[in-house]
DNA sequence: CGTGCCAGGTGCCAT
DNA sequence: ATGGCACTTGGCACG
């Protein structure tokens, strides 16, 4: 048993000394890195199995957990956070089992053999920030309504009507009513589809002209077509100017802008 | 330093021996995991910053990257398989850069504290079995069509027409064309629009009567006086049936079906 | 709690 | 590569 300043490993325990570890850790809220022998059932919405092999289980400190192959960046079983946990000894079987009341979801992990267990409490508040999501583009087009076209005067934003919600809508320089349907990537039929339910749904309830925009920096092979044979503008989006707009704090919250 | 039958550990590594354990284990093909203080930055179709915390790093032996927080079933930062690596150390801070080109993307890991190092070559050779995905939803209804309905008999399936894929095709007992939608969990109004348009598809093109049938073991609120509204049928799937009908093996194939 | 929709979605399979 | 869509999707926001 080696222990630094907040890390305990076990090397090679032996099954009892492994469900004594677990459980500690476990009721003191640590994360648990087990490495070792296993085979896994599944059971919830749909059902799986995993043959015996090595892998790596990770359990975090709030009930998440993963079960890593050698390959894949994806874990091969899992369960989100808020699970609670049996851990049980069973003819040289040590299963851990990690159930999800809401959703009736259960996941059983069975070790036959441990090559290392590592307990630890992570400190860890440091922020993460993603840049230039959809929300972001909506933001900059907010700040900067230039963005998607000279002379924009936004109204309101996630505007719900009854099919969904609008990203953006407000006034164009002519002082028609725009609907402004936005996508980070390249826009398929779907966004266009989408922005015609929004812009029609806009028509009916004002009663006046209504413009729909699909705002994206890209578009997909015959998208355009289908705007022009609806009547709906297509404005390209600039992401980099987005992400020059968007200050790089956290601080500045959309609503600001209202 | 510890070694069992395949996993090395570094305990509270410096930086120096901490950079020749990493590209040892690269070069090596094994898995690596790190658990440190760390920062990070990710480039790429997004951008993201995360400032300094205690996190975990985990390496697979096939270039895919994990980055961990102590919460939360996903990870914060990741790379997907075949990505390479660049590891270097510059003013007491060990860098580690994973970088794929088919998508211009690059992660990289800024360690300034390493607590525990882990070098492992894991075997698994296991097979992972998924059940009662829609796939086998819709193989169970060809196997046996009674899951859906008495005497329905299928002509097709995935029948490519202009908004997208039909599911199942068929005959119901009356010999009237239908259109199944399948759903695998609780069906929802964007389920019921599908199999409209579906329909709608097919009764232009054949031009003679045509029936819809959303198949799923349950539907949300509203969604039966939608059907109905649009003249649409429900039929409730039980999915132990599809499960007990489908084989418990992988090797069976749906194109075994025609 | 359900409903709607985005995601660095991912993954699979089709043309 | 591109397109269409399911996913144990997960996650958030909002009525």
């Amino acid at each position: 048993m080696g222990k630094t300043s907040h890390i305990s490993i076990l090397k090679n325990p032996n099954l009892d000394s492994s469900e004594v570890a677990i459980k500690n850790g476990l009721s003191q809220k640590r994360s648990i890195i087990l490495i070792g022998h296993c085979w896994v059932e599944y059971n919830g919405r749909a059902r799986s199995i995993l043959e015996p092999g090595e892998r790596i289980l990770f359990i975090k400190a709030d009930g998440s957990v993963l079960i890593h192959r050698p390959t894949g960046y994806k874990p091969v079983n899992w369960q989100p956070s808020n699970c609670y946990f049996k851990i049980s000894l069973i003819n040289d079987t040590l299963i851990i089992t990690a159930i999800r009341k809401k959703v009736q979801e259960s996941l059983k992990i069975f070790f036959d053999k441990l090559f290392l267990i590592t307990v630890m409490e992570l400190v860890d508040e440091g922020q993460f920030y993603l840049h230039v999501s959809e929300k972001e583009i909506q933001k900059a087009i907010l700040t900067n309504p230039d963005l998607l076209e000279k002379a924009f005067q936004p109204i309101s934003y996630e505007k719900k009507i009854e099919p969904g919600f609008i990203d953006i809508y407000g006034l164009d320089k002519e002082g028609k009513l725009t609907v402004v349907e936005i996508k980070r990537g390249r826009a398929g039929k779907g966004a266009v589809i989408q922005l015609a339910k929004y812009v029609d749904a806009i028509r009916d309830t004002a009663s006046r002209p209504v413009r729909g925009i699909l705002a994206a920096p890209q578009i997909m092979k015959g998208v355009q077509k289908m705007l022009a044979t609806l009547n709906l503008d297509y404005r390209k989006i600039d992401l980099k100017k987005c992400a020059q707009t968007v200050t790089f704090t956290k601080a500045t919250k959309i609503q600001d802008f209202f």
